[in-house]
DNA sequence: TAGTGGTCTAGACCACTGC
DNA sequence: CAGTGGTCTAGACCACTAA
């Protein structure tokens, strides 16, 4: 039994010992720290002061906890990488796709194709690309994972119009390749816009990302124009905001 | 007395009543929500329960709990706002003031010099613009308002050699006008990149921000570069996560 | 089924704010 | 000082997960 005192509510003193304990490596990622009542009895308080310690790591991400199984430990909410480059669009790329990005920071990507077809666009997406609300158009979902740990949801919105058919989603190569069969329509992006905002993640976007619930997420809208300023394209990114950091770059090439 | 039923938690059940009451305009921004003890003799609750609804709704950032004073209601998250266009540099405007973001919103912009002077750079400052760690510089900090509101808070820190002495950190004048000086000396900047995280705010921070303890905050640190390569300024910049949209452009100009 | 976390109570005491 | 929110207990019951 340790010995926790005033004024610092006992809760928190908790919550801070296991917190060091996760920093440590003394539970690592993906195992369950001990169980409540356990750390009721270890620390002489009341489950539901111990309950509260939980909540309190939860909301700084450290775990996640799931109703009758445990506290799972998730990744070290510090480990931070860069993820995108806007580069000058005179040097021929103005646009960074995520394999790139991940190459630059040592790590595997895998992206999986979730969904595509001709679905009804939400009204932030019919608004970003000035469509009447309730347009439908071609929507192509994919989950991008690094190391094989999931790391983003993706999904692409373009007016039937601007592709065509749905089958200039397939094969699947991702917006670079995407971009150049646009290209071949005569609807090339040639600018880009972000909008960058951050929310609390849904049930299932913390579940996809492994998260706890409600954690803030990025959720990131980029918007390409082609050369007559016509809305071609629309994507959402969704990213745990606590493991990632947005790089931009921009001005005379070094 | 409100017939609060299961399954749905009866402190999430008070969380959604009040929640969808402050949205209403039943409570309006500044003013403070009932006593817990009234809430909970309302609802036929505990103080405990209604405590558990009050954290909940501060982590979604509707109200700040002041110990002693009661639960203030805050801005809606909601309302957010477009905060920064890189411009194409070749337009001769590669960087966009804190003063001309605020015009495109409609809303008022000032600016409070907090200090200046001589100061020792942080870590991630000095490992930025690959200094020394421990490395002394001119430090500038900033509190920014719209329409009198606090929203954001600005560091800027530029090595020694470069600023010549404090005194280009005055007469008052944004980085616009800093950028212009640094010109002067020959370090004019022509490259910028901005790392974008997000953490939760320190206690300082949420206060002068008006957000309850905890909540996300962005933190935009910009990197300012000369023709030569050189790293002239970095500057952090502070803003509640939720309230914000951050965007960025970039190609053709249209 | 046994073990886990989630919720809730009745009551208590403390710390802080403002008059 | 009275009123506010913050913390904590002892005990209870429920809902979910896994074997």
């Amino acid at each position: 039994m340790s010995t926790l005192e005033p004024p610092r509510a006992r809760y928190k003193q908790v919550a801070s010992l296991l917190r060091e304990a996760i920093r440590r490596g003394d539970y690592l990622p993906g195992s369950t720290l001990p169980s409540q009542p356990d750390l009721a009895r270890e620390y002489g308080l009341n489950q539901s002061s111990i309950s509260r310690a939980m909540a309190m790591l939860q909301s700084e991400g450290w775990v996640r906890t799931e109703h009758g199984r445990g506290s799972v430990v998730l990744e070290m909410p510090t480990v931070k990488r860069v993820r995108r480059i806007a580069r000058d669009y005179r040097s021929g790329q103005s646009y960074s796709s995520y394999a790139e990005e991940m190459a630059d920071t040592g790590l595997t990507p895998r992206t999986e194709l979730v969904s595509w077809g001709a679905e009804t666009f939400p009204e932030g997406i019919a608004e970003a690309l000035e469509l009447d609300p309730g347009t439908r158009g071609l929507v192509r979902k994919r989950h991008m994972f690094a190391d094989d740990k999931p790391v983003q949801l993706a999904t692409s919105y373009i007016p039937m119009d601007v592709a065509g058919s749905v089958d200039i989603a397939m094969p699947d190569t991702g917006p670079s390749g995407m971009y150049e069969r646009l290209a071949e329509r005569g609807f090339g992006p040639v600018r880009f816009t972000e909008d960058i905002e951050v929310r609390s993640a849904t049930p299932d976007e913390a579940s996809f990302l492994n998260t706890a619930q409600s954690q803030p997420v990025f959720c990131v809208l980029r918007t390409a124009f082609d050369a007559n300023g016509r809305r071609v394209e629309a994507c959402t990114n969704i990213l745990a905001a606590f493991r990632w950091k947005l790089t931009y770059a921009w001005g005379q090439e070094p």
